[in-house]
DNA sequence: ATTTATTTTCAATAAGTTTTGAAAATTCAA
DNA sequence: TTGAATTTTCAAAACTTATTGAAAATAAAT
C-alpha cells in the first residue's frame, strides 16, 4: 500500500470511528490529518486535501482547539495561520477523557445526586426501584469519575506498565 | 420533587447522555425506563409513557435486546410481548464495553495493523510521522482492548475494590 | 379455517445536523 | 489611513438520521 493510499484509509477510518464517540465526521478527519501531517499546516491545506469549505475547517479547527486537542502555532514570516495537533496519543486520550467528563459525567452525576432525594415512600416498589436504580448508576459514576481523575494525572508509562503488570 | 417529575428528568437526561455515547436517544429513554420499571412491561406501555409510535419503539427494543441489555419476558397466561432490562449497572457497563469494543475497536485495531505495512523510506519525514501515529494509535488500542477484556470477565465487587485501592 | 390480537417492516416524511459560501470582521503592511 | 490578506460568522442548502403509521406478516384463540 502507498503512503497517499494509506493516509486517505486513515483519515477516512478515524472520521467513522469519531462519529461514534460524539465528535463529528470533519473535526475527527481533521484531526487525523494533523496527526500525520509531520509540520504545521494551514487552513487551505487542510481545505485542499480534505476537500471541504474554509468555513467549516474554521469551525472545526476551533473546536479541536477548544478541546485542548490542536495548537495554532504562529510560524515567524507568515502571514497565515498554522494547525499542530498533539502527537502523544496518550496525552490525546487524556485529554478526551478529561473534556468528556467536564462535559457529560460531571453533569450527570450531579443531576443524579439530587434525584436520589425523592419524596415519596421507599417501601413502594416504583419508588423503591427508582431510588435504587438511580444510587446504583450515581454510585458506579462516581467511582469512574476518581479512576478517571487518577488516569488524567498519572503518567503514561506509569500508567501502561502498572495496570498492565496489575491486570495479569 | 415527586416521583412522577424525577421520573422524567431521569428518562431525559438518560437520552441526552446516551446521543454523547453511539446510542440514539429514544433507544437510550426506553433503557431508562425499562431500568425504573419494577416489573416487566409492554410495548404499549412504553409507547403511552414516551409517547412514541409503535414502529419506533418495535426498532429500539429489538436494539437493546441486540445490545443485550433488555430481555423479552413471557408472562403466562398474557398474549402481549412484556419487556424487562437488567438492572445491575455493572453488568449494563460491561455489557456496553463489550459490545462497543466488538463492534469499534476491534475493527479498527485490524485497520492500524494493515497501515502500519505500508510502501515506502522510513526516513522521509511524512511516511515517519504516518507511521509513528497509526503504531502509536494501535499500541495504545491493544493495550486498552487487553484491559477492557480483564474488565469484562472480572466481577463488579472485585474490579471496584481492588482498582480503588490501587489507585489510592 | 376464520377471526382477532399482536408484532414487524419499510416507504414516506419529519427532525436534526453538517456544510457551504459569500459577506462582515479582523489583522497586518505599506 | 487605505488596501490586501486572512479569518470568522451565519443563513440557507445539503445531507443524515430518526420517526411515523399503515400495511403485511405472524401468532393465538375460537
Amino acid at each position: 500500500m502507498k503512503l497517499s493510499e494509506a493516509k486517505a484509509q486513515f483519515i477516512s477510518s478515524w472520521g467513522a470511528f469519531g462519529t461514534h464517540w460524539g465528535i463529528n465526521r470533519t473535526m475527527a478527519q481533521i484531526h487525523a490529518l494533523l496527526l500525520i501531517s509531520p509540520d504545521p499546516i494551514t487552513q487551505d491545506d487542510i481545505m485542499a486535501q480534505l476537500n471541504i469549505s474554509r468555513g467549516n475547517v474554521n469551525m472545526n479547527t476551533r473546536d479541536l482547539v477548544d478541546w485542548g486537542l490542536v495548537d495554532r502555532v504562529l510560524i515567524p514570516g507568515e502571514r497565515k495561520e498554522f494547525f499542530s495537533a498533539e502527537k502523544d496519543i496518550w496525552k490525546v486520550a487524556t485529554q478526551i477523557i478529561k473534556e468528556r467528563k467536564k462535559r457529560e459525567l460531571d453533569p450527570m452525576l450531579k443531576l443524579l445526586g439530587q434525584l436520589e432525594k425523592i419524596e415519596g415512600d421507599k417501601k413502594e416498589k416504583n419508588v423503591k426501584q427508582f431510588v435504587d436504580t438511580v444510587s446504583g448508576i450515581r454510585r458506579f459514576g462516581n467511582q469512574a469519575d476518581k479512576m478517571l481523575d487518577v488516569m488524567i494525572k498519572a503518567d503514561e508509562s506509569w500508567f501502561l506498565g502498572s495496570l498492565l503488570k496489575f491486570f495479569k
